[in-house]
DNA sequence: TTGTAGGCGTTATCAA
DNA sequence: TTGATAACGCCTACAA
C-alpha cells in the first residue's frame, strides 16, 4: 500500500525497490497481470486500460524490473560478456566499440572483463559470467590449451572467437570465429621489404600460444620461401608488450655470432614484427643501441593500432579491420543465440599494408 | 538421482547444471545441509565428514553456485562495476588494471562498461548493473548534470568517483572521489612554459562538463595571473578526442584577427593543452598548417598517457598517478561497502611535470 | 549438528 | 483477458 521508503538507508537490506506485488496491490490487479502489463513482450495479453493503469502505478512507485529474479526463471539477462586478454593494448577498444554498437541496437548490454592473459582468471571470469547468466560471450582472449571453450559448452553459452581462432582440428567443439588473414598480412610486410631490396629479414614473433602469433610466424616463413630467401633470424617475444618487444629486439641486435659483417652486427637489415605493441619496444631497443629505424634497420608492425601513425618514424604496418571484426562477431553471436543449431562460421578478414616511414631501402654495406 | 545430462543441447532450457537439491539427494542429506557445507562461510556448522562427502558429490555432479539464485536472497554478487566514458582513451586501461588488481585480492570480479560519453547510456548501464546486483560501482564517467549519483543512491549502491569529481556544493549526495590535482598540474605546465620564456600562451580546453576540464582551465588562468600574464587565447575542444583536438587547434592557428605580427598569425608561442588525446590532434593540425611543434609553437599535454613518449616530438606533459588512482579508489570502495556509514573522502593525487621535446624557448620574432 | 519451511521477485502454466 | 499457483536455486530463522 505504501510506496517503498523514499530514501532507504544505504546498505541496509530493506526492500529497496518496489516489486511487482507492490504494484499489483496498488493497482488492484493480480501480480501476474502486472507482470504481463510491464513486460513488453506480453503487454498485448492485457487490456490497454489495465496496461496503462499498471504502468502508471509502476512509474509512481519507482518500480524497476529485477533482472536477477527474472533471470532465475528465464535464464536470460540480455547481457553479453566480452573477454579481452589485455585492455592496455589499443587494438581492443575499437573492436569492443564496434561490438557494443551492434549489440546495443538489439537491446543488449555489454560487459567487458580483462583476463590479463591468465588462463585461471579467464576461467574464473567465464564462470562468473555464466553464473550471471550472460546470454553470449565474445572471446578475444582464448588461447590454445585454455578451458574457455569447454566451459562455454558446459554452461551452454554461445560464444564467438575474435581475433584468434582455435587450432584446426584441436578436437574442441566447433566455434565461430572472426579473425584476420594473418598469413596473408605478414606476407604483405615481407613483400614490401623485399621490394625495397631487403634480403636479410628477421621476424620478431609473439608468444606462440595464440593463433595470431603462429599464423604470422608461418606466414613469414612461407613468404620468405616464396621469394627464395632464408629468414635471417626468428626471435620470440615473451609477451605482447612493449617491454617484451624491447627485450627481444635487444637480443636480436646482438646478432647471431659471426653473422654480421663485423661478427657482432645484427644479422638483418629489416624486421617484420608480429604486432605494433612490440614495435614500441623495438624502437626503444634501437634507440638504446644507437640504431636508427628505417635508416639502419627497417621495421614493420601489425595491427595499425591507434597512434602508431604519430610515433617517430611513423610505423609501416598491416592494417586490420577493427570495426568490421567487432561488427561481424556481434552479428554472428546474435544469430547463434537466436538459432542455436546454426552452422558455425569462420570469417577471415583481409588486412592491408600501410606504408609509412619506418621502412626504407637497406643501407649500403659499408 | 541422475547427474544432469552430461552434454545438454545448447539453447535447450533443460536443467543445465546440478542444483543443491541434486547434490542433497545424491549425498543423502538435506538441501540446507548441502548449502551450509558448500558455502565457505557456513561450512563450520557442519560435520567435517558430511562436508567432505557433500563437496565430493558436488564436484562429481559438476555443481556450480547460481549467483542469480543466491543474489535473489542475499542481494550480493561479489561483482563490482566500472563505468568508463571512453575506453579508446589510453589513460583508462591502466587505471582499470589497478582497480582490478586490488579488487581481485578480495575475491571481487570487475565488469567494465563503456558509456561513450552518453548520459542516457550511462543511466542504462547503471540500471543494468544495479539489476545485476553489483556490490559497488566505480565511476570514471560521471559528468556534472548526470543522473549517475542519484541512481546509485536510489539503488543503494556504494560508488566512488575516479578522475572526475562532482562540482563542489552541487547539492548532490556526498561521494568519495579520487582525482588529480588538476589545478596544480596545469600550473606546472604554465610554469614550465614561462620559464622557457613564453609570454603569449594559449589554453586548449576540454569540454567543460567535467571537473577535469574546468579545473585545468581555472588552474591555467590562475597561474597565468600569478605570472602577471594575460592568456593569449582559450579555445574549447568539442570532445576529448584526437579529431576534436585537431579542429580546435586548426581554429587557434588561424589566430584572432590582427593579433599576430602579420595579422593572421597565431596569437601565441605556446599552447597548454587539456589532455594528451587532444594533443595528437594538435600535432595533426600543426602538421597540416606547416608549423613545427616546439620550434614554432610549444605544446604541453596532460596525463602522460601510454605511448606519448614515442610520438614526434615526444610530448612534454603532466604525469598523473594512474596506478595509485585505481588502487585508492578500489580501497575506498571496499571500505565503504564493508561499512556503509563511513565518512566520504576525497583524495587528490599530485601530478608531476615530464619534460620531453615538444617544448622549447619561443622562436625569435622574425 | 541437521532438518523444516518460507521467501527473495519474476514468469509460466493452468483454470476460470 | 485475468487470477491462482507453482516453480526458478538458494539462504536462513527456527525447531528438532
Amino acid at each position: 500500500m505504501q510506496p517503498p521508503a523514499p530514501s532507504p538507508l544505504r546498505g541496509v537490506p530493506s526492500p529497496l525497490r518496489a516489486t511487482i506485488a507492490d504494484v499489483a496491490r496498488e493497482a488492484g490487479v493480480h501480480a501476474s497481470t502486472v507482470s504481463r502489463a510491464l513486460n513488453p513482450a506480453t503487454r498485448g495479453m492485457v487490456t490497454e486500460a489495465v496496461a496503462q493503469r499498471v504502468t502508471e502505478v509502476a512509474d509512481r512507485l519507482g518500480w524497476r524490473p529485477s533482472a536477477v529474479a527474472a533471470g532465475l526463471r528465464t535464464r536470460k539477462s540480455r547481457t553479453i560478456g566480452i573477454l579481452v586478454p589485455d585492455l592496455i593494448n589499443p587494438i581492443f577498444p575499437p573492436i569492443l566499440h564496434a561490438v557494443e554498437t551492434v549489440l546495443a541496437t538489439q537491446g543488449y548490454v555489454t560487459l567487458v572483463a580483462n583476463t590479463d592473459n591468465d588462463a585461471a582468471r579467464e576461467s574464473l571470469l567465464i564462470e562468473r559470467m555464466a553464473t550471471h547468466l550472460v546470454d553470449g560471450l565474445i572471446l578475444a582472449s582464448a588461447a590454445a590449451g585454455t578451458d574457455a571453450l569447454s566451459l562455454c559448452a558446459r554452461f551452454g553459452i554461445p560464444a564467438v572467437l575474435i581475433n584468434r581462432r582455435m587450432p584446426e582440428g584441436a578436437g574442441c567443439a566447433a566455434v565461430s570465429a572472426v579473425t584476420n588473414d594473418d598469413i596473408h598480412g605478414i606476407g604483405l610486410a615481407v613483400d614490401h621489404l623485399v621490394a625495397l631490396g631487403h634480403r636479410r629479414i628477421a621476424h620478431l614473433a609473439g608468444p606462440q600460444g595464440v593463433s595470431t602469433a603462429r599464423d604470422r610466424r608461418t606466414g613469414f616463413l612461407d613468404r620468405m620461401r616464396h621469394h627464395g630467401l632464408e629468414p635471417a633470424e626468428i626471435t620470440t617475444a615473451a609477451a605482447y608488450t612493449r617491454e617484451a618487444g624491447r627485450a627481444a629486439m635487444a637480443a636480436l641486435l646482438q646478432g647471431p655470432a659471426g653473422t654480421g659483417p663485423s661478427g657482432n652486427e645484427p644479422g638483418c637489415t629489416a624486421v617484420a614484427v608480429a604486432n605494433d605493441m612490440l614495435c614500441l619496444g623495438v624502437y626503444d631497443a634501437m634507440e638504446a643501441a644507437g640504431r636508427r629505424v628505417a635508416a639502419d634497420i627497417s621495421v614493420t608492425g601489425f595491427n595499425d593500432m591507434p597512434f602508431v601513425d604519430r610515433i617517430h618514424p611513423a610505423l609501416t604496418t598491416i592494417r586490420i579491420q577493427h570495426d568490421a571484426m567487432g561488427r561481424q562477431a556481434a552479428c554472428i553471436l546474435l544469430a547463434e543465440m537466436a538459432e542455436p543449431g546454426l552452422a558455425r562460421q569462420s570469417i577471415r578478414l583481409v588486412p592491408e599494408l600501410v606504408v609509412r616511414a619506418s621502412t626504407a631501402p637497406p643501407a649500403k654495406a659499408p
